[in-house]
DNA sequence: AAACTTTTGTGACTTTTCTCACAGACACCC
DNA sequence: GGGTGTCTGTGAGAAAAGTCACAAAAGTTT
């Protein structure tokens, strides 16, 4: 049972329900579960059956493929607003999950349970579509990471990262090797010769990006 | 308009439009239209629209990401009784395409027009959750691929592919390379290793695997 | 401020993959 | 049965990425 407060959130962040209509809206009241998990939790894993479908009100998650030897590689980030669409996968495929799911900031969602979910899908044609679109959305972005791990040289797919994110940016080599599905040398190594180039400058735990053009030029090289 | 031939051919292959109302079946019958496409047509490409929802009813295509220096890598294939969820993405994500679609083998599809592909997705849930079901599958296989491509080697990868093929293989190492999204050269080389292994027998378009256990092991090390 | 942890820098070396170049093998077609 | 085009084999070398080992630097804790 959600309180009223969370209820506002959610269709704050979730515009596409307020059209439900109102015996709907008191059902997925009644039956929604709010949570809170903090940064660090492995909320699902590979081959495990999956519970809920998960709306994030605030904080996000890392989807990530962790290789055998302590390699990983992150598939892609959810956002508030974005709900994880690798769960609906599991809920409508009726599989499980084959990938890691780790919330990267403390985390606030509300879980909804299977047939709650099922029915929204099925009476309610704006989540149809939101859902829709959100396969579309990781499908499209799947197919462009395959791309560039597949063809792209390290180095680009770095400076891709690089510009990609806030600038002044607070992370450890380390953190960006996992994003890449690299290790951590290489990733020093090509960050050193972009500061060589003029343009980044390095600090512990920071990465200021101070040549954007030039980092984008050269990564769509 | 469909003749009567087709429409029994699409209800075999796609029994989740047996339970349509007559009406909307009426409906599907004279917008659909049955096509005919040749190996080797390109059925779409990066940055286009797509005009239909295709439907196969024989033949394949194969769904590739191709880079700029001629190499390419296929994402998936699909298969009579698939349908091309990339198409649904794009029409449901209102969005381009993101890959390149190439006819396999000769092929017979049925192409819904949007509308009509938005109608059935909205008032008959099983084949919906079809459809939920194809993106569900694509999903998780591509993030495989993106693991596979990440983090395993190509000689796992080939020997995985050679296991999953029916065996005697009519394929060149260049197709098998653009599978892959590798060279020639290195096909040839690892496909060599095989051979002495005593895993494959090879041929002029031809890779008769007789160890697959062994292939198999060699692929999960 | 001494001890510890985390992060980063770096050299040396290996492995994997790609590139280029060319030769031989096979198939097919007049 | 000679010509032509498509496959395949292979050597030499380069490039990219990964591994290992260790040291220096920057923070944190006590």
């Amino acid at each position: 049972m959600l309180d009223s407060a969370t209820q506002t959130l959610l269709l704050q962040h979730y515009p596409m329900l307020r059209g439900l209509p109102a015996t709907q809206l008191e059902d997925l009241w009644a039956n929604a579960t709010d949570m809170r998990l903090p940064a660090g939790t492995v909320i699902f894993d590979e081959n495990q059956p999956c519970q809920g479908f998960p709306l994030l009100l605030s904080g996000s998650i890392r989807v990530i493929k962790a290789a055998a030897n302590g390699r990983e590689l992150q598939l892609y980030r959810v956002s508030p607003g974005e709900s994880c669409i690798l769960t609906s996968s599991c809920l409508l495929g009726h599989a499980q999950y084959h990938a890691r799911g780790v919330v990267e900031q403390d985390m606030e969602l509300v879980a909804l349970p299977p047939p709650t979910f099922r029915t929204l899908l099925s009476i309610h044609e704006p989540f149809r579509d939101y859902i829709f679109s959100l396969f579309s959305e990781r499908l499209t972005e799947l197919m462009q990471l395959v791309s560039a791990v597949a063809f792209q040289k390290l180095d680009q797919r770095l400076a891709a990262l690089l510009i990609a994110k806030p600038n002044p940016i607070y992370l450890t080599h380390q953190a960006l090797a996992d994003e890449l599905g690299s290790v951590r040398e290489i990733v020093s190594r090509l960050l050193k010769n972009f500061a060589e180039q003029g343009w980044v400058r390095l600090g512990r735990e920071q990465i200021e990006v101070v040549n954007a053009p030039a980092l984008k030029k050269f990564s769509e090289l």
